[in-house]
DNA sequence: TCTTGACCTGGAGTGAACTCCAGATTGTAG
DNA sequence: CTACAATCTGGAGTTCACTCCAGGTCAAGA
């Protein structure tokens, strides 16, 4: 599979996924005879993932370091595992954090429910 | 209270507050006759609000369209509730794919517990 | 009064994550 | 073979949300 269709299948634009190949977050792709990149299936299984990285506020930086880590080999297992438990505590705290925001909105939303055409709330 | 305070209380550094007051997301500050910024204590109130929205990921824009429109008046309140309301579900949206990105990061991260030491997985 | 710290302005600089561009090849449909 | 679409590289440009800086004014304690 071509880059293009690699963009068109992923969403990630071609410059994207060229950006993400030269800071390391992608192989350097194996390249056809014409020098352009082929990639294969297993592609989507890694990008999918670094989506749910990036989809939870992972940095670049760090899904670098795990992609690092992955490309060592087995013996990063415990450190891979390592900071996707940290990051896991993140998003479980990020998601209680926009929970309690929702009910805020909720209750400013209802404010504005019962106060239109006099109100003076915030 | 000035403008060094405020920082301390509300944990916005100096030049964030005075950066919010150059685009519009705080109000022009009344001055002191030394010309330095003095403000009271309602301002906490509209503060804490934004960091609700910013937390909740609004965009600065965003914001500054809700404080244009509540500087405009109460006749605004039906559209600042519809921002609210369309902000809202953004947030209900997002809470959900975080929800479901923390599934799977339970699952990869129970896949390195088994597999420690011989692993193989991405 | 002197000094030190807080505050002022306008504008430049930063880091993150892309996005775009020029100029050169390569692939493919007619 | 021709034309045009897709790809390549290296590097510059963009957006967002700050953050920092220079050069100056103001204030509060010893």
């Amino acid at each position: 599979m071509k880059i293009g269709e690699l963009s068109r299948r992923t969403g990630l634009s071609i410059d994207t996924i060229r950006y993400y190949e030269r800071i390391g977050l992608l192989p350097k792709q194996r390249r056809a005879a014409s020098g352009h990149r082929d990639y294969d299936s297993d592609i989507f299984t890694w990008i999918g993932f670094l989506g749910r990285l990036k989809t939870t506020g992972m940095p670049l930086s760090e899904m670098i370091t795990y992609a690092r880590l992955r490309a060592a080999g087995a013996h990063t297992a415990p450190e891979r595992k390592a900071l996707l438990e940290r990051h896991r505590e993140l998003v479980r705290a990020h998601i209680a954090e926009l929970t309690a925001c929702l009910t805020v909105l909720d209750d400013k939303i209802a404010g504005y429910a019962g106060s239109i055409g006099q109100e003076k709330t915030p």
